[in-house]
DNA sequence: TGGTATTTGTCCGTATGTATC
DNA sequence: GGATACATACGGACAAATACC
């Protein structure tokens, strides 16, 4: 699986400034410099750091350069909300997991359910409730929606396993597009009874609405994180 | 103020996808169609159409097309964490605000004062805390450092009005890159003396590290927002 | 099933404009 | 004013995935 050049040149880049090759505040070399070093045209070293533009390594001014603005950071031992799954964050951090079912059931889309969810009305969905456990500790409740006719035959096994693996490895689907809004709501009775709160009577419910590669909307997830292990980074730039 | 043209017609098919004129899991037309019709390169239409990916508007497949998976979503009435002034967001939702001063003082960053704002040692900086009201309700505490090197002679007049349009008005600074981490933690004294919380023991903390078009980090804030009031958007998009 | 056309993805080179140094 | 550097835009070539007949 060959990469392409842009990428190679942005992931070069990236990992010269994690490793402080190219320092906090420092001017990247010209366009034109790099333009040489890698070989490629202007165009690929623009798509390479601006892809470092978005990932909050650089910022570029006009006649002037790439600086970078990178910042090492105290990586918080928690860090939800990116595009990975509880299995891979999990592991990432060498945290015990478990994942229990707790509802696993066939529904067809009522007009109640699309209201929610936007998912057509008529069509079969999975309906899933999970509770994820970090080292021991219930955090978080999650209760998906997936579309029938796209995951088709999901077992509880697989829920208590990884649906997203199963989903990669098996039947090739990927997430392309996560589309997603926190609120922070009230504690209902549920969340009492199935998660540890620590006092808080308040919990981070995190709404995602899922597409695939072509484009459909396959999965809703509503994620009812316990407050005190959620934590969300964010970076954007005015153009 | 000329716009460029990548822009005007990124805004052109934004627009027409937010009317309907291309409906949600409709295809754009062709690269090359928008060529003809907008009569540009096509290098210039595929950044019309990178940005429209990058706003969850559209989705692309390799060989078939870009495809609209943009929903109308009944719009929150509040929606905070966007790059926008408390000011501009009250405006722009017909609220009635207000800006209290608490704190207004000068400091010099010490060690202590580094390691929570990531401000170099011995430099001075505004100390400002401030509570937001909405419609009579205080809902927001800000506590900034702002770089007195960067901001000039900022007043208690400046910071109750809106600290922001004096900066670009009168400095002609401007926040380029924004970087934030979210997180929730229980209440403090002050938040229960200074804000209505409506019950909850919890308010979501947003720390912010703000960039101008130097690449220097000229203001740190913490927002502290109670809960009933907080709504963040995301979307993101695998490669 | 297979071949062809369409469509997006990558990459290159060049030219011009504009901000910074 | 001149050199440097980024920003925009155009055009062309080829590859790869998809759609169509």
């Amino acid at each position: 699986m060959p990469k392409t050049k842009y990428i190679e040149i942005y992931e070069d880049l990236k990992e010269k400034i994690e490793k402080k090759f190219y320092e906090y505040q420092q001017l990247l070399p010209s366009e034109n410099t790099l333009v040489k070093e890698y070989e490629c045209s202007r165009n690929t070293v623009r798509r390479a750091i601006g892809n470092l533009i978005n990932d909050g390594y650089v910022q570029t001014k006009h006649g002037q350069g790439a600086r970078v603005i990178y910042q090492d950071f105290k990586q918080n031992e928690y860090m939800f909300g990116e595009t990975e799954s509880f299995k891979q964050f999990a592991s990432r951090n060498h945290k015990k997991h478990e994942t229990k079912v707790i509802t696993f059931e066939t529904l067809t889309v009522d007009e109640t359910i699309h209201e929610h969810t936007l998912m057509p009305i008529g069509i079969e969905v999975y309906h899933i409730k999970r509770v994820r456990h970090l080292e021991g500790n219930p955090v978080i409740m999650d209760v998906n929606y997936f579309r029938k006719d796209v995951v088709k035959e999901l077992t509880v096994d697989i829920a208590e396993d990884s649906i997203y693996e199963y989903l990669s490895k098996e039947l090739n689907q990927r997430a392309v597009t996560a589309k997603r809004k926190m609120v922070v709501e009230r504690t209902t009775e549920m969340d009492e009874n199935y998660l540890k709160l620590d006092g808080f009577n308040s919990i981070v419910v995190v709404t995602s609405h899922i597409f695939n590669g072509d484009g459909v909307m396959f999965e809703h997830t509503q994620s009812r994180h316990t407050p005190g292990n959620f934590v969300f980074f964010d970076q954007k730039q005015t153009k």
